[in-house]
DNA sequence: ACTACGTCCTGCTTGC
DNA sequence: TGCAAGCAGGACGTAG
């Protein structure tokens, strides 16, 4: 599941391999990806057929193409998405969506199984996309203001974990390091952003910078030269994860058996002994 | 403005 | 052995 730090490795390696490229060639080969493109699978090729790519750039979960006519190619790799950088001649992927031939001896692919993610054409926004306009900045951003992030959510009545996931309040968060940074927090997720004190919402936003961070310097070399076999989901930061995905291990730092509850459709993962649950408010469902 | 929930997707895993 | 349900979950649309 590709979080901030996964996106900011692929944008890294495209800005590495393919800035000042240009795009010759572009097939789409399944519609879903380009849906939020108005122009559909036709207009998006031709828009960008031609095109020169000046720079890389990210914001949370979001990375874009500035291209040389002021447009943009921007992308979401959701779920299950990857960028690939690979030779021409290289067998297509199962679930190669589009294909992008550039002027030189590389092709990009984007490769989705799930098709949660997606690309699309900004018209003007190579700067910064206006379609994601309402996408706040990141923890890593240096321009993050994590004094008013915190004021925002100590004025929200959600839970602590749902209002780290707002793409609008913080991007770049997903579940897995809105796990992590909470239980470095020792803070539990149901807790509400009122009932944060000012010191606890700052060490929450800290630890989730942190994380990201870490996981960042980890992943820096995972995206290979010319043959990109790394997947998104690739487990190079598994290692250091405290809580995520380790339901009945013993808490590293209490010993207390870590516990998964239903979240949202998914689940979160936390340590009943450093995280206490709220008095009020919603109960954890066990299991 | 904020809150909460349903939906989209596919493939692997689990259970009867 | 076969088939269906369960699970993974980011972002968005919608209703309240």
């Amino acid at each position: 599941m590709p979080e901030l730090p996964e996106v900011e490795v692929v944008r890294a390696g495209l800005e590495r391999h393919v800035r000042h490229a240009t795009i010759t060639v572009v097939e789409v080969l399944h519609p879903r990806p380009v849906r939020r493109d108005p122009g559909g699978p036709a207009g998006f090729a031709a828009a960008l057929r031609g095109r020169r790519i000046d720079t890389v750039r990210r914001r949370g979960k979001y990375w874009w193409l500035g291209l040389d006519n002021g447009d943009a190619l921007l992308g979401h790799l959701g779920m299950s998405g990857q960028m690939l950088v690979r030779p021409p001649g290289a067998p297509d992927e199962r679930h190669l969506r589009i294909r992008f031939g550039l002027d030189r001896p590389l092709e990009l692919r984007f490769v989705d199984q799930r098709m949660f993610g997606g690309l699309l054409v900004s018209p003007g926004g190579a700067d910064l996309p206006a379609e994601i306009a309402h996408i706040a900045r990141d923890p890593l951003d240096p321009e993050f203001d994590q004094v008013e992030v915190a004021r925002r959510v100590r004025r929200r009545t959600s839970g602590i974990k749902r209002l780290l996931l707002d793409q609008t309040l913080v991007s770049g968060i997903g579940n897995i390091y809105a796990d992590e940074a909470l239980w470095r927090a020792g803070v539990h997720g149901d807790r509400p952003g009122t009932r944060l004190s000012r010191g606890q919402a700052l060490e929450v936003l800290g630890q989730a910078r942190a994380v990201m961070a870490e996981a960042l310097a980890e992943g820096g070399t995972s995206f290979d030269a010319l043959y990109v076999n790394v997947n998104g989901q690739s487990g190079y930061f598994d290692r250091s994860l405290h809580a995520y995905g380790r339901e009945g291990s013993p808490c590293d730092r209490c010993g207390t058996a870590i516990r998964r509850v239903a979240f949202m459709n998914r689940s979160s993962y936390y340590c009943p002994g450093c995280q206490r649950p709220p008095r009020r408010g919603p109960e954890p469902t066990p299991r």
